[in-house]
RNA sequence: GGAGGGGUGGGUGAGCGGACGAAACCGCCGGUCUUGAAAACCGGUGAGCCUAGUGCUCCGUGGGUUCGAAUCCCACCCCCUCCGCCA
């Protein structure tokens, strides 16, 4: 959420900056809600301090003696009173509509990320390179499936299409994958583990921006109002909700651990195949709560540790800094993972890691006390995958595939499963 | 699911119709004392809003009663204890 006075006092220079994201945005409609608001608020403010005083002269009359003239100014207040009610009722549901507009707005996006489309996001750097394969390399769901790693058509009998099922080694794989992550981060990272509840209420995913916008990608369970959760992102920024935390604790780093379920509504072509895009995903996710001087930096360092997983199973990858136009609605500024799947002969997303400044901060009322002293300040929050599994497990097929069609596993992954080969 | 108890500032917790934004304690900040620190003592210390005022809002949330509500009434949410069910 955006600070309102930001927007009331330079409405031009937040519409600049919020187009460079969505060039049809508009703001009147907030800005004239804002006007109204505050005309009706100067207006209902003189009629308390009118009640106010007048309720406490009740008192004082009544104190010494003068009943009559007591009875006489409470018939008045009684009109002070009326109107008030009227006035009051009108201003709750213009702050209702301001409110609910103020909440689709998305975060402003930082001076360092370039503005334009998707498509032109930027390379920062390359981890590796591509594998030479002398044979014509195969997908991981043909890998998955021969090796009965993989197990889709079964799945879809259980679920339907788009869930995945781990079999045999493959399940084994992906356990493993999980806990060493999950340990990688806590051990050598010191992030604080975390296994947080994977349904969450309305009020959580308005705090991470998920709501009101996206409800549709959300699966629901009507009867209790609560959601699957689509990225522990959403449940680890409500942590600290309503909460002053002391700048001295800062920053609070968590990993948590959670399956992830999005309904994926107008997904398309080659993503529908195997373990890219999926309504159920496991992922190990990173969060920070920071300070606002030090956010960027520490954005820096989770990106530094989601690559690090990368780097352990020596997976080819390269980093992207998203656009203007490509950031997540609650995102100032956002770099990508990307790992090379050798399979389709592309690079897919396996973490995203964004700053998202007050924004949360701001919906979720989450502050510090500055260690001088002084009034509570807005933490920054930060997220980022560190990584999602099923795509870590289609490169991890992929990259190292043999001509035989089987895959021989990185050291590090062959000492947890203890295989070294999955044939 | 049933019965009872409870949600008050950074924390614990008192207040249960009228100078109550709220005692006390803890914490925190400043001072005195001390070579320094601790202890002791003194003082200060909730958050938010703009219209910047002897201004307004906030005691779980939303309604209601009243001239006036932290306080009374209704509904809901959450937490704790006990019982039931259950991996």
């Amino acid at each position: 959420m955006l600070d309102i006075r930001k927007l009331r006092e330079d409405p031009e220079g937040v519409l600049a900056r919020l187009r460079r994201r969505d060039p049809d945005l508009d703001l009147s409609t907030l800005l004239s809600l804002e006007e109204e608001r505050r005309g009706l608020l100067h207006r209902v403010e003189e009629l308390r301090r009118q009640r106010k005083q007048g309720s406490q002269k009740v008192a004082l009359l009544r104190a010494q003696g003068e009943e009559g003239k007591a009875q006489q100014l409470i018939s008045s207040l009684k009109g002070v009173s009326e109107e008030l009610k009227e006035l009051e009722g009108r201003l709750s549901q213009l702050e209702g509509e301001l409110e609910a507009e103020l909440l689709k707005l998305p975060n402003l996006p930082h001076d360092s990320v370039p503005s334009g489309p998707k498509e032109e996001k930027l390379l920062l750097r390359a981890w590796g390179e591509p594998q030479k394969f002398d044979f014509p390399p195969k997908h991981h769901v043909e890998l998955g499936r021969d090796l009965g790693l993989l197990d889709f058509q079964r799945a879809a009998k259980v679920a339907g299409a788009r869930f995945p099922m781990y079999t045999g080694l493959g399940a084994m794989l992906e356990l493993a994958l999980v806990c060493w992550m999950f340990q990688l981060h806590v051990r050598q990272h010191g992030y604080i583990p975390v296994l947080p509840p994977i349904l969450a209420n309305r009020t959580s995913y308005l705090v991470s921006g998920q709501l009101p916008k996206f409800e549709d990608e959300l699966y629901h369970c009507e009867k209790d109002d609560l959601f699957l959760n689509p990225t522990a992102e959403s449940l680890l920024v409500n942590l600290h909700r309503d909460e002053v935390l002391a700048e001295e604790e800062l920053p609070l780093r968590y990993v948590a651990y959670t399956p992830c379920f999005r309904r994926e509504a107008g997904t398309y072509g080659e993503e529908q195949r195997g373990l890219i895009r999926l309504h159920q995903f496991n992922k190990v996710e990173l969060f920070h709560f920071t300070t606002p001087e030090r956010s960027y930096q520490d954005l820096e360092a989770l990106v530094g540790h989601a690559e690090r997983v990368l780097q352990e199973l020596g997976l080819h990858y390269r980093v992207m800094l998203l656009t203007s136009q490509d950031l997540a609605q609650q995102s100032a500024k956002t770099v990508d993972i990307e790992v090379w799947l050798p399979g389709q002969g592309r690079y897919y997303e396996v973490s995203s890691c964004s700053n998202c400044e007050e924004y949360q901060a701001r919906r979720g009322n989450i502050r510090f006390r500055p260690a001088g002293g002084g009034k509570p300040r807005f933490v920054h929050t930060l997220n980022g995958s560190g990584v999602a599994t099923s795509r870590l497990f289609a490169a991890i097929l992929e990259q190292n595939q043999t001509p035989a069609g089987t895959v021989v596993l990185p050291e590090r992954l062959a000492e947890l499963l203890g295989e070294r080969e999955l044939s």
